[in-house]
DNA sequence: TAATTAAACAAAACCAGTTTAGCAAAATGA
DNA sequence: TCATTTTGCTAAACTGGTTTTGTTTAATTA
């Protein structure tokens, strides 16, 4: 059991004071004209005993703590995960740790979770926010905190946000179904008001709009079991015998989708042509391979932390709000092929 | 911009000392003999100002952060990303954060992430190491820091560990499919010499030793891109034409191998017969669904956050090493049914 | 009634740093 | 040669808590 060196130990060992250690460890010995020898003799002893100074000491007294508190739907989720893991690897380059967590979309949790961040006194946020936390992230941006918010953001808020272009990129993943003579084109999401779902599905809507095409929308609850969900678009799939194609708003909305259709006995393609917002590894290597629209998740990673990482350096008055929208990809592959 | 408020603060306003205040607020006042008259008052103060005690301040003083460390091999990983769910959910009820982070496998990195762990004082860690780290986790416990690994462990190292019964589960999978009468078996695993690769291998060894069958193994580079992996397992399964079971030391060679499977037009079930280790929610959608040794992942979370809270809770002499091993479930799906 | 004990709180040391203000000695300038 | 500036460093205050030790007053006890 090493007990770990502190820098009083130092200034009692070189029979110097405290704060010429920390001036010298700091970079400041030429600006605060410590002698050269001095700082060599400082930084000998505190290479060879292997000195680092405590963050836990240094926080409190300079009021930073190097910790960027990130807050995604679902950290088990492939894209959230990969997010996280592109944020993490640009925050460490800048001297940064993560502190993340899942919200599971709960406005309780997300609550407790911010208060958390802040107990832990966290630099800076960047929250995926569940519906209804306009409050809470307000009194984050009015005590000064850095927040950048992702994959949604709140419209009424005049906060930093990072987000995919959903409404376009549900636009024409719609319309390259209506092009592509498809007449019956049901979309399938999620009962929420977050802020991208909407946009998914007023893309969508438009598409339809301009083809003269029915919308048919069938919306499965918020957190649902799999299982559920499939028997769910069973039924749906069954009541609406004309539809030849069905867009997903999510993955795993797919997910349960293609199992409903393997359980009515439609081919894909076929019978039936699909598209799945959000690109997900298993819809390359699923036979038929599964049309998506891909987020791109490292720009929309790198944009993120960029925009926090530009609010942490700045002083509270010269921070600028920065909104930044991020193209999608969209990805043909066999689900949506027409066979004649 | 509200500044908080501190212990001091109080003080001044309420013209009393910070100890009174500090022993109130953590519930030693009547054991410090503090009248019920001024707790009152205190905790009123505190309540409608809303104090909170600064973690940092307390962190300093204490000596404890009330963080856990967990390092995962990646976050972006099913089987992980469950695991650090649920480890965190049991944290939570214990009044513990987790700080999170994936090795990715690289010694490196883990060393440079050990090292952050422990400037930034966490109490205790969960660890899923990578080979060759026995140094830096001994040195670790040596620091008196408990420590538990988790997923796989060090023969060499007397510390307590969480891990799955890889060379049963193993065993029980390679013995159903002999069972079944598949006469050439495969064995698809890693160029790894992690404990827990170890132990499947073995496993599956003994088991086609017991029927007399041959054993056939085929590594892949550990990291390699899936792409790649599919090359060389369309490769192995030309040249080794006889072959009428594949047995995946883990799910993700699984994909690839299904991908390859695919490629030259075999049937699974039919022409081939697999089996995945480790469960993942795609195998029981896929068609055929896939049959698998699933990892009791919300077990083995709890077994491992129980165990770290053991030691946390007990002072250093107290504390017993404590090894865990967990059973899998084996989940017989489509893929393994033999077609007469 | 004096000595002892208990009650109720305060003071101060401590955790491990950063930062501001200041001081003595040496160097420079008039 | 004496005032001024520069050099090189230190002391002390501060961050916000916890914890040990001290002190005063009141209540018991002998």
């Amino acid at each position: 059991m090493i007990k770990k060196i502190s820098i009083g130990d130092i200034a009692t060992a070189l029979n110097i004071s405290k704060s010429t250690i920390s001036f010298i460890i700091n970079g400041k010995a030429k600006e605060k004209r410590i002698s050269s020898a001095l700082t060599e003799k400082v930084l000998q002893y505190v290479d060879e005993n292997g000195y680092k100074p405590s963050r836990l000491a240094q926080s409190l007294s300079t009021g930073k703590t190097m910790i960027i508190g990130l807050m995604v739907e679902k950290i088990s989720d492939y894209f959230f995960a990969q997010m996280a893991y592109h944020i993490e690897e640009i925050a460490y380059q800048n001297g940064y740790k993560i502190f993340y967590c899942s919200t599971d979309n709960d406005p309780d949790k997300t609550r407790e979770l911010i208060q958390l961040f802040r107990d832990r006194n966290v630099d800076g946020y960047i929250i995926t926010p569940p519906a209804g936390m306009e409050k809470e992230i307000q009194s984050l941006i009015d005590e000064g905190s850095p927040v950048v918010l992702f994959d949604r953001y709140y419209p009424d808020i005049e906060s930093s946000y990072v987000i995919l272009d959903n409404f376009q990129a549900s636009y024409n993943a719609s319309k390259y179904l209506a092009d592509n003579a498809f007449a019956h084109i049901a979309f399938i999401t999620l009962e929420s008001d977050q802020s991208q779902m909407e946009d998914r599905k007023q893309g969508y809507a438009k598409a339809m709009a301009e083809h003269g095409l029915e919308v048919i929308i069938e919306k499965i609850p918020y957190g649902n079991d799999p299982a559920q969900t499939v028997k769910q678009l069973v039924r749906f799939l069954r009541q609406n015998k004309r539809v030849d194609a069905v867009y997903f708003a999510t993955n795993y909305l797919a997910f349960s989708g293609v199992k409903a259709i393997n359980q009515l006995g439609y081919k894909i393609p076929g019978t039936m042509a699909i598209i799945a917002f959000d690109d997900h590894q298993v819809f390359d290597f699923y036979e038929p391979t599964i049309t998506a629209v891909a987020q791109p998740i490292s720009e929309l990673a790198r944009q993120s932390i960029r925009v926090l990482l530009s609010m942490l350096n700045k002083p509270l008055e010269e921070r600028a709000v920065q909104k930044v929208i991020v193209p999608a990809h969209f990805i043909v592959r066999n689900s949506t092929v027409r066979l004649l």
